[in-house]
DNA sequence: CCTACCGATCGGTAGG
DNA sequence: CCTACCGATCGGTAGG
């Protein structure tokens, strides 16, 4: 847990995490940096060839790191209800344990110009068309085998990414602690079950 | 239309607004809106007194402009669910017409440090509490009145803040056109107000 | 991982 | 709204 006990390399990572997230790319320095990790700002250049590889090698780690902590749940056994529940919870529980990788990835979806941006959205990209598209396929899957009736796949997918990010946006931006999403999840999956099937949502409080 | 037609004060406003919103502020140089303004850097500083304070500027007409669009709907005659879709209307058209102020409001409030940043929290925390205040107002007395049954008015509130949170996200910062929300705002309005209350919504198309 | 240094650009000012 | 300029800091490199 004591930075004294991480490397130069995983504080480096830590600390550019934590600035960039909290001040944005361009808000932030490479000698704040290195200052914050306790060495001389020509020393980051041996971890890392420029500030923009710093940036990208750390949204590569955290949608990786989002995509392996999230990912598995919807792929599980289970009804519909029950696997998209445990994306969810996995998704935001991701969320609660590390709030600077979200951040990140909203901070390079949202603030980054130039070349560098050209980057970073195709990372970005390339993860939605991943992560989205496999939702839509998992709501197309249920629409099909009559788990949610009444409703378009297309308009179901939508929602979805409505309801998860404004979750994620309000727990790491927003002023209430991000606890409290994850506490008041079973509220805010029965309104969005109900909402999406009519059906009073069951979420069940075991991982 | 014609950037000819705007006088140097607008364009300024509406250039540092994109780049701002773009590229984020410590990514922004004044150097940069000069050129695109078309004069020299120096003459910025007719206008605003330093950098900090164009962006407090452009944060506050932002803020009273989504207020303004906003509020009203929400004062409005009718029954609960006609005000409360009135003022989602509202909000969203507002997104759609004036992304730029989404975004720099969505930028304050994750990407600015230091004396700059306390400012900025100040306007922001002042605009929630009277925006996120009276739609907590407006759920307790719906839930008061019966219009709502079933539900505690602040998981309404929690719920309320992810869904609009999540529209504006995607809007202004997503990859599908701004538009498209709009235009489905029936469905995803239908998909809240049964979650809500369990009754199938209906959303007026008129304004 | 350090000292020492580079050219470029930063926000901002003086004075007109 | 301009020219001319300021000290400070920027990302990055040389060489050890």
């Amino acid at each position: 847990m004591s930075p004294a006990n991480l490397s130069t390399h995983d504080r480096l990572r830590r600390e550019a995490a934590g600035l960039f997230s909290s001040r944005g790319y361009g808000g932030t320095s490479m000698a704040e940096i290195a200052q914050r990790v306790g060495v001389r700002k020509a020393s980051l250049y041996n971890y890392y060839s420029s500030k923009q590889d710093l940036l990208l090698e750390l949204l590569e780690d955290s949608l990786a790191a989002w995509e392996a902590a999230s990912r598995p749940a919807l792929g599980g056994e289970g009804s519909s209800e029950a696997r998209l529940a445990a994306y969810l919870r996995a998704t935001v529980r991701f969320a609660v344990e590390n709030p600077q990788s979200v951040r990140i990835i909203r901070l390079a979806a949202t603030q980054i110009g130039g070349s560098l941006g050209r980057k970073v959205k195709a990372l970005l990209r390339r993860h939605e068309q991943e992560s989205i598209g496999s939702l839509a396929e998992f709501f197309a899957a249920a629409v099909e085998r009559g788990e949610i009736e009444g409703a378009d796949a297309a308009d179901l997918t939508l929602f979805w990414g409505v309801f998860v990010d404004g979750i994620l946006i309000n727990q790491v931006f927003g002023t209430a602690k991000a606890e409290r999403y994850l506490a008041r999840l079973p509220q805010l999956w029965d309104f969005f079950w109900r909402g999406v099937t009519g059906r009073a949502g069951g979420f069940e409080r075991q991982p």
